[in-house]
RNA sequence: GCUGAUGUAGCUCAGUUGGUAGAGCAGCUCAUUCGUAAUGAGCAGGUCACAGGUUCAAAUCCUGCCAUCAGCUCCA
């Protein structure tokens, strides 16, 4: 551009609209032009689909999106300065600890930094910083950002001593654009983008210091990691901190306990005890397990909890899995028990020579598996150290894969709808360390992602993270407070039916290999019901509810008729209870709406008199007044659609 | 497994600088017989997670250990 010369830019708003910019303007500078609020409330911008600082300078035609506190793009780049921040906040206070900074990127719902250094943070720390933290923000810093060649900035960041700065420098690829923020007394490597002052954070909270591995690996030092959350504005923090508090309601561990559901206890670490309660809850999903692969094609079989060493070194997980498995002895021989069901389900399928027109043959088995996780990843009902996988093994002609794949992901859409999960789907591929040859990989995954394809089904690929044995297709369900979990898979193994001699008879009346699928719905029962308690609240459906109905007489004159009601349900196969407490019918109606009952029936004079009931649903004021008869086919209709 | 925090009655929690443990709810007993989220009174309930140590004396201080929670790692 020559000196003087006047350039216009075309810049292509999100609307459509084009509008002129000078060359050379900054995004900010065009921003004002447009509209002085709009200015105020943009944080970045995407520029032609990359998000960058409002100080980065519009040098071509584009198309800029502004993002605001509303856009992730936007609340992204106020956590990742607010990272910053916090970095500050802590090289200020700590001068005496030697902080050497790591990484501190902007994460879903918030921001974390690692510090290695001599302190250990408390939460009087946190406190601490925090208040630093928006002094810095009152300070109202700009952030300028700076690019620099790779030989000064190493340099720059070995003068300092940081040697993580340093190490992920040198990581960089070789053309890699090294830029860092600075704001006042603060610098940082950093690829941005940023907002433009420290003091467009307006609300901050620290929430807790928690140890985190050096690039994410056990084999190097252990962080202090300081997580923390960042809005725009106060009222969407106090909105998100309700709306965690709120989360923490539902939590499976709490609630289990409330509704007497199960049990960890001190003596079984990650072993649960399932009560009466949860265990109605475990019956019906089994009931409805077995209904579902009734209609779906499958068999069911049991195989034993313990099997000789010998198996499970042929199956290869002596050598891959020990590490994870329990074991006995039996008459001096080593035995293990099952940490995995398909070993015993591919000794069922030996039992008998299978033709190719037996198959696709779909084994279902509701195994109970022991795996010794690592104490500290045990988590309620979602991480245990003995669980129910529902299982099931298809053995197949290789031409059948794809379309066997797209009936197991239409039951499991089946299954989770009929709960009302909202799933995602992960594909994971051949990872470095795994057995068979490209070929065989290269079909497997693609079965596995046309299977995806033509469904639908929109996924994540996690490149390198299938099983030693093929790859899989991973379904993913959210607990309350957003972490998800891994409940469903689908599993293509190549490898087990060559290691055990699996074969079927083919057209050709020669002997062929048949492909194996593992499967699990639920995933495990135990994670699935944690699941289901968190997404229900507690506040189960009637079918799955572990008390039904609960019957209140008003006084003690009407308990006849109501354990009369009682009869007549309970030989429906209704769970009912009958509260005859001396108690005031309100405080027999609060204690059912704690215990999330889905009805409740009052019985007094009238009642009795008519032959009706008076039932109030779960979380409703009001009770509707019908006769006994019609409130029995109401409860029959809800269990029997699962609605 | 790692880092940090926590552990007191069935549950939720108090318990000051070490001086021998307390509340509410739940439970039990009695009275009350009541119409949609807590009727009243009384009683009972704890080797302070566990094991050592320091001390005249430990829930409290120290060491070890177990479990739980958050995160990392790992996974259904």
């Amino acid at each position: 551009m020559k000196k003087g010369v006047f350039v216009l830019i075309q810049v292509t708003l999100k609307d459509g609209a084009v509008r002129e910019a000078a060359q050379g303007m900054t995004i900010l500078e065009f921003v004002k032009g447009l509209s002085n609020s709009l200015a105020k409330k943009v944080l970045a911008a995407k520029v032609d689909g990359v998000t960058k600082d409002l100080t980065s300078v519009i040098d071509k035609d584009c198309k800029i999106d502004f993002l605001t506190g509303e856009d992730a793009g936007g609340l992204w780049a106020l956590r990742h300065t607010a990272s910053h921040i916090l970095a500050q906040a802590v090289k200020r206070l700590y001068k005496d600890s030697n902080v050497k900074l790591a990484i501190g990127p902007a994460i879903d719902n918030g921001f974390y930094y690692d510090f290695d250094m001599d302190r250990q943070l408390t939460a009087d720390d946190l406190v601490k910083i925090e208040k630093e933290m928006e002094k810095i923000v009152k300070e109202n810093l700009s952030l300028v950002r700076r690019e620099l060649s790779r030989s000064d900035a190493l340099a720059m960041f070995t003068e300092k001593g940081e040697s993580y700065k340093v190490e992920l420098i040198n990581d960089l690829p070789e053309d890699a654009v090294i830029s860092l923020y600075e704001q006042g007394d603060f610098t940082d490597l950093c690829a941005g983008p940023h907002v433009i002052s420290t003091g467009k954070v307006k609300a901050i909270k620290l929430q807790s210091v928690a140890g985190a591995y050096w690039r994410g690996s056990e084999k190097n030092k252990m962080l202090q990691r300081v997580y923390g959350t960042a809005f725009e504005k106060k009222a969407d923090l106090d909105a998100y901190l309700t709306l965690l508090e709120e989360a923490a309601k539902r939590d499976h561990r709490k609630l289990g306990k409330e509704l007497d559901l199960f049990s960890l206890q001190e003596e079984g670490p990650g072993f649960p005890f399932f009560h009466p309660n949860g265990m109605v809850i475990r019956n019906e999903l089994i009931n409805y397990w077995r209904e579902i692969h009734r209609q779906f094609g499958y068999q069911e079989i049991q195989t034993p909890m313990i099997l000789n060493r010998k198996l499970w070194e042929q199956s290869g997980h002596w050598d891959h899995y020990q590490e994870n498995m329990y074991f006995t002895k039996i008459d001096e021989e080593d035995y293990a028990i099952k940490p995995m069901n398909c070993p015993g389900g591919i000794l069922v399928y030996r039992t008998h020579q299978h033709s190719y027109r037996d198959l696709p043959l779909r084994m279902g088995e509701l195994g109970l598996v022991h795996r010794h996780e690592l104490s500290g990843a045990l988590h309620g009902l979602m991480r245990v150290r003995n669980f129910t996988q529902d299982d099931a093994h298809i053995f197949m002609l290789p031409n059948q894969i794809e379309e066997e794949i797209q009936k197991v992901i239409d039951l499991f859409d089946r299954v989770y709808s009929t709960f009302g999960l909202e799933y995602h789907a992960e594909l994971s591929t051949r990872p470095e360390d795994s057995m068979g040859s490209d070929d065989i990989w290269e079909m497997a995954t693609t079965a596995l992602r046309n299977a995806l394809d033509h469904r639908g089904l929109k996924y994540v690929v996690n490149e390198g993270d299938g099983a030693f044995y093929g790859p899989k297709i991973d379904f993913h369900l959210k607990d309350s407070i957003g972490r998800t979990w891994q409940c469903g898979t689908i599993q293509l193994d190549m490898l087990m039916p060559e290691k055990f001699d699996l074969t079927y008879v083919g057209e050709d009346g020669q002997k062929h290999r048949p492909v194996m699928i593992h499967r699990v719905v639920y995933g495990s029962i135990e994670r699935f019901i944690g699941i289901l308690i968190e997404n229900y609240a507690g506040a189960f459906p009637v079918w799955l509810a572990p008390v039904q109905v609960r019957i209140l007489p008003i006084t003690d004159k009407h308990a006849e008729y109501a354990y009369e009601l009682k009869r007549q349900m309970f030989d429906l196969g209704i769970r009912v209870e009958v509260d005859d407490r001396n108690e005031k019918v309100g405080y027999k109606i609060r204690e059912s709406q704690i215990k999330k009952v889905p009805y409740v029936l009052v019985v007094g004079d009238q009642e009795v008199e008519n032959g009706q009931v008076a039932v109030r649903k779960y979380g409703e004021q009001n009770s509707v007044v019908m006769t006994g008869a019609d409130f029995i086919k109401e409860v029959q209709e809800k269990v029997a659609t699962k609605a």
